[in-house]
DNA sequence: AATAGCCCCAACCGCGCTTCT
DNA sequence: GAGAAGCGCGGTTGGGGCTAT
């Protein structure tokens, strides 16, 4: 499909956020939820804070607001950069700072399972977004594997890929006119392969594989992992981990695996998979204060823009929202989902 | 102090998949 | 069933900060 359709309309705004335009999205996910991003750029400005006053005052027909200052515009970005900016740096759970040496390790181990999956590896790691991690892999943790002589692609010994290289040199040098005959090159896959045995019983599967699982990327040597002479595709294995529910795709597989995981990555880490999962406008409320704390604390650490701990919104929702649907509708030319 | 080069990371882009009409 | 719309993911880019010269 490509490009979004809302990105080919006028008036969106690219680049780096605003402090305005942060405080607009922010507002209005701790409001109405996750959820409908192509409608979040017209709807988060208007129900920014000073919007949500101006609308009480309105209701009570003593507006200290002409007709024209009542009117503010939205954000003008497209839904996919409001996903993107929550997702990666508005989210109240989102952990700053540097990786532990522990994130460190569970980022190199499950990189070694599962190849460049970021978001996969992110649900494993509390508080941490798959661009972070993504970032922070390539520019960081890379060129330490290499220090310590281990091919981060492969996650085998340096010394053993030169040998492999060498080997595929001479083998290629030989087969060299079959391979160019065919138009093949060799073509180094970073998602490992494993041998899972496939079993017909749908709950022995899971505990199969699971042990199967253990097993093979049990903190052995590094070697024994991928010596297996029957080989699957590890993601479809992975996939099939996940088989309760049919629709469940690759991406959501740590959801029914997260009790094998939690003994690997401990309870604290696999709780916050789950509940990482649910963002109700409940949820977001509950967190109000920490994330307002959190911040406030989080700007003024970046020496960039204070925003209001408590905003005036917070105790005008209701009323603002006893304002009947069609009546914002029309006053606002939008279309809720 | 100026500037060139490097590095990090926020944000964009394009694609695949799912859901909706 | 087909096409459109929307979402999520991984790869890539470019701007800003830092460091070396």
């Amino acid at each position: 499909m490509g490009r979004h359709s809302c990105c080919l309309k006028q008036k969106i705004r690219k680049g780096l956020w605003s402090p305005e335009e942060d405080e607009k999205l922010y507002d209005h996910i701790i409001r109405c939820g996750v959820g409908c991003w192509s409608s979040v750029p017209k709807l988060a400005g208007i129900f920014s804070s000073s919007l949500l006053l101006k609308i009480f005052f309105h209701v009570l027909q003593t507006p200290p607001y002409n007709s024209d200052t009542f009117l503010l515009s939205g954000l003008e970005r497209c839904g996919k950069s409001c996903r993107l900016r929550w997702i990666n740096y508005l989210r109240p759970d989102l952990k700053r700072g540097n990786f532990s040496q522990q994130e460190e390790d569970t980022i190199i181990r499950l990189h070694e399972i599962m190849g460049n999956r970021w978001s996969q590896i992110a649900s494993q790691l509390p508080g941490r977004t798959d661009n972070e991690i993504k970032n922070y892999w390539n520019s960081c943790l890379k060129k330490k594997l290499r220090q310590r002589g281990i091919d981060p692609s492969s996650h085998k010994p340096l010394s053993e890929i030169a040998a492999q290289e060498e080997g595929t040199r001479t083998h290629c040098s030989n087969t060299g006119a079959a391979f160019e005959q065919l138009q093949l090159h060799p073509v180094f896959d970073t998602f490992p392969l494993i041998e899972i045995q496939t079993c017909l019983d749908s709950v022995e599967t899971n505990v199969s594989i699971y042990g199967q699982f253990h097993q093979t990327f049990e903190p052995v040597g590094q070697d024994e992992c991928l010596v297996n002479s029957e080989l699957c595709d590890h993601g479809s294995a992975l996939d099939n981990i996940g088989h309760e529910d049919s629709s469940i795709n690759s991406s959501n597989w740590n959801c029914n695996i997260g009790s094998e995981m939690k003994s690997v990555f401990g309870d604290e880490d696999l709780n916050w998979v789950s509940q990482s999962k649910v963002e109700t406008p409940a949820h977001m409320q509950m967190n109000e204060e920490k994330t307002h704390e959190h911040k406030f604390n989080h700007w003024q650490e970046k020496n960039t823009y204070p925003i209001p701990v408590r905003s005036l919104s917070h105790d005008l929702s209701e009323t603002c929202f006893s304002v009947s649907r069609d009546a914002l509708e029309s006053e606002f030319n939008v279309d809720f989902c």
